[in-house]
This record gives C-alpha cells, structure tokens and sequence, in this order.
DNA sequence: TTAAGTGCAAAAGCTTTGCGGGTAG
DNA sequence: CTACCCGCAAAGCTTTTGCACTTAA
C-alpha cells in the first residue's frame, strides 16, 4: 500500500475516532499502519511482531483491543478463514479471496465478474447483506510444490 | 438431514476410513452423527455437548482430534467465519452462506445462479481452485430485533 | 493379537477482563 | 480536570500433545 492510500486511511481513522468519541492514540495509529503494511490478514499476534520489530511495544491486550475496535468502526475488517484464530483484512473495498485448504492462507483477488454476481434476495430470512464476497478454495502453490517433494 | 442420507455418510465414512487405514469406531460414528444432526456450523465443543446430551462420553480431545482428520478425509469440511474457533460444516457440497457480522452465526443458503458463477484464472498464480463459495456478509434477523430495542 | 484409538491431564496458544496509574484534550 | 486509555497480570477459552490403557478388526 502507497503512502498516500495509507495517510488517506489515517485520516479516517482521526475522523471516525472523534466521531465515536476514542482518543487517537499513537498505539491505535501505530496498529492502523502495521495492518495496512500487512497483506497476510494478520493475526493479533502478528500485528504485535510487525511493532516489535519496528521496536514499538504495545502491549498484547491493547492490540487485541484496538483491532476489535478498529473492526467495528469500519476501519478494517474481519477475515473470514477456516482457523482457529481472528484475522483482519486491512482491505474495506469489495474483494475476494482464495483460501488455501492446506495453510489456510488467504490470498485476496480482484475480478470485475465476481463484482457483479447476482445478489440473491434473502429478506425471507430476515437477513440484511450489506457486502458479500467470493472463496475460491484450493491449494496454494507453495502447499503444492510442499506434496510434489513427498 | 433425513435418516436415509445420514446412512450414506455413515457408509461413507465407513468407505473412507477402510481406504485410509482408520478404524470406525463408535465414537468416530458418534461424532459424525452429532456433526450431521447440527445445522448451525458448531465448534468442537458443541459437537461435544451434542454428544453429552445423548449421554455419550467422549473426551474432548478425541473430539477435535476426530473433527480434524474427517475434514481431511472430506467427510466434512471447515467453514470459513470471522471468529476464533473452528467450526465445522455438515455440508461437502456447493452451497453459500450468510454471515452475521454482529453474532458470527453462518447460515446457509442454496442459489443456483451463485452455483453458477465464472470462476477466474487463478493459474498464473500457481493456485488450484476446487470448490467455491459465496459470502453474504450482513445482519441477521435476531441482531437486527436486539438493536431495534436499544 | 496388535496396531490404532481413546481418555486423561498437562501444556500451549488465543482472547478477555479488572484494575491502578498515566495521559490526551 | 476528567474521561479515556494503556500496561500488566490473571483468568478464561480453545486446541494440541504425550503417554498409559483399551479395543476394533
């Protein structure tokens, strides 16, 4: 992500913090950055490593707690993956994703025709879609060429 | 999931694990059923509790470590979901899901025309697809009522 | 019979919570 | 000033592991 995208996201994020009344704190923009710089949709625990290693400590319940604020103001979002731990996606804007059934990585793509899929009505359920998103389940190359050695 | 269907997968799986070497036990067999009788995509300890309920003891341990291998064998599969613990899918065929961003709850859906859809070239990327599904993220009925109270 | 599976308990990993002290606005 | 936020440490979940005992085929 370009600097300019990643200051734009800044912005919004001081914005929605005075909107909702939160302090924007040098941890919660220093977490902002470290997911905006990661395209793995990282794990709490990730985040922290990538501030470690820029030799800023926060500590762990902070990030927990900032990235689970940051999900519900809109900031970030939440990645749907078949794991057993939260990931954030630092993307907010229609995309979709492969998931790899072996690491359970997540790889976003962009493709126009997935954009336009017909949205099925489902007000009988009483569910309200406001976004959807593709899965495209397989194997990863690096999982691949992994078996092809065994 | 009518009795005459729950049998085939129990055959299924009987199938499956003679081809890999694994032994049907009665828990294996619980467990199964337990996962097939559930419609709401339960974690590990649900399926567990299920089990509890009809009296049957089976350690937790045993428990995820049955979940894990039958989503190897594709039994079952893994559903994609934005918590932190990993839930497991009844369903190994193509079907969609709605996904409650307040709750976490994933519902399932049947829609021929998302059936249909163009899956991209994933090639270049060294990415093999074998299946696909789509996410309606939004809001479901219950969270909806909740809000609708405060 | 005997390889494979299970239960148990402990360890390991992930996430939340309560609280006292610190700080931005 | 004052509400908000952070770090810490402990508690609460979820998942895995090692090992001795049991059991299905």
């Amino acid at each position: 992500m370009d600097a300019r995208a990643k200051d734009l996201r800044i912005e919004q994020l001081r914005h929605l913090c005075r909107q909702h009344g939160l302090v924007l704190t040098p941890q919660r923009r220093a977490i902002l950055q470290a997911v905006l710089e990661a395209d793995d949709h990282p794990t709490a625990e990730r985040v922290q490593a990538a501030l470690a290693r820029r030799r800023l400590r926060v500590s762990r319940a902070t990030v927990f707690r900032t990235l689970e604020s940051f999900a519900r103001l809109g900031v970030i979002t939440k990645a749907c993956h078949p794991g057993s731990s939260v990931r954030y996606d630092r993307r907010t804007d229609r995309h979709h994703h492969l998931v790899c059934l072996r690491c359970e990585r997540v790889i976003d793509i962009q493709d126009a025709r997935l954009d336009a899929l017909p949205v099925p009505d489902t007000r009988r359920l009483g569910f309200v879609v406001s976004d959807f998103k593709v899965q495209l389940r397989g194997i990863c190359r690096e999982c691949r060429e992994q078996e092809d050695k065994t």
